[in-house]
DNA sequence: ACCTGAACACCGTTCAAGT
DNA sequence: ACCTGAACACCGTTCAAGT
């Protein structure tokens, strides 16, 4: 009993299926159809084979999920970083931020922080690096680059909503939500009146500098105080 | 609110449901079984009625978790706060924490920052009190609330995940990962090894302390140069 | 070793109908 | 108005078997 499995076109190979193979599909899927589209039976039919094929080549879907991300982050330019170490720290951290703003999947496996750094590792150690040529020690720079991490994993949430509410998938606030929590507050009906303009704005180079310096600036209170 | 509080007979009387026999029933999943155990038809079986049912009384999942926790905001303690407004700013802020750390059902609903900000208003407002207080503008001070609202929400994700580790639903980084991204730097390599320790702190407050300064700082710079 | 077929154990939500 | 039954259109993953 022979599978008339349609070929797979394109290839050479019918057999060729290969973590890259599976990897350059899922992209494929990613830049096409969105993110919400990618699963892994949806990609296993674009693949003209079964869902479990793919189980040969990848743990599971988050490990694809990752694998995706450290393709990205791989093949994106890196650019000249400044010499001036706190410009340095400030620029290494925007660049995580632009990378990670191309990788929409993201929300997914953001609850798995340090996989995700190690994918992106190239750009979490030189914000480590500047931090430490800003003179903090090692276990302080450390400390930074996370505090940058996390920074910049709620600044990602934050544009995904805002991209989520173009594209027109986002909710009213409900009534019902209104209701249950509007009762002790009058203020929030002034505020929430601002709101649209102001989570529609990208803040996050704004705020990158004013936690860059007050890192800064705590280190340097931090090294004058057991001195004098 | 025309809640007499009646009848809610265990499976005798079914159409006593109501958003609050819902959510309380909802909370009761979450706290006995974790937050991966809610779902509409779960939900639906603990009530012994249909699913469709719930869609009668909440809009949809996303709603139900909305109003779950706008209600854990509700009885939420209500500190005094500071008088002092940087105590005050800083205060408030790990209030918020503080209260989004119990709902671990968060992350579903972490990217509608909007809504989620509207369920725990009383104090995202403080917040913005408190910043203003410290002598920014509203404009700024709203800006601020957002910028700590954003961090908090990196460290929260942080948390969760910390939290899986624990339970050890966590997965190892999987040498296929390893592999794609630690070809160009050799400093991970030392680096991760000291990560196991550095993740599992909560460097929560001390990053907190950071931005608020951070922030406090930018403003008296901003308030100076235009004038001298 | 690599892949298939079938199944397991689920999801959220819509629709038409019943009371 | 409130609820049910059945279905739609999916998920990720395991298991045993085939080549």
């Amino acid at each position: 009993m022979r599978t008339p499995a349609s070929r797979r076109g394109k290839g050479s190979n019918p057999s060729a299926l290969s973590q890259q193979v599976i990897t350059d599909a899922a992209q494929r899927i990613l830049d096409e159809e969105g993110h919400e589209s990618l699963s892994m039976r949806r990609l296993a039919r674009s693949l003209s084979i079964t869902p479990m094929a793919l189980y040969h080549h990848v743990r599971d879907k988050d490990e694809l999920l990752i694998l995706l991300l450290a393709k990205k982050a791989q093949s994106y330019p890196r650019p000249e970083l400044p010499e001036e170490p706190r410009e340095r720290l400030v620029a290494a951290s925007q660049l995580l931020y632009d990378l990670l703003s191309e990788a929409a999947f993201l929300s997914e496996i953001l609850t798995s922080p340090d996989l995700l750094a190690v994918a992106v590792s190239w750009i979490t150690d030189s914000i480590t690096e500047a931090a430490a040529a800003c003179g903090l020690r090692p276990e302080d720079a450390t400390k930074a680059q996370q505090l940058i991490w996390r920074y910049t994993a709620g600044e990602l949430l934050a544009l995904q909503s805002r991209r989520r509410l173009k594209q027109g998938t986002s909710k009213r606030p409900s009534s019902a939500i209104a209701e249950a929590s509007a009762e002790k507050h009058p203020r929030i009906t002034s505020m929430s009146a601002r709101w649209p303009d102001l989570i529609a704005q990208n803040t996050h180079r704004r705020g990158l500098e004013n936690i860059v310096d007050g890192i800064l600036a705590a280190h340097r209170r931090d090294a004058h105080l057991p001195s004098g």
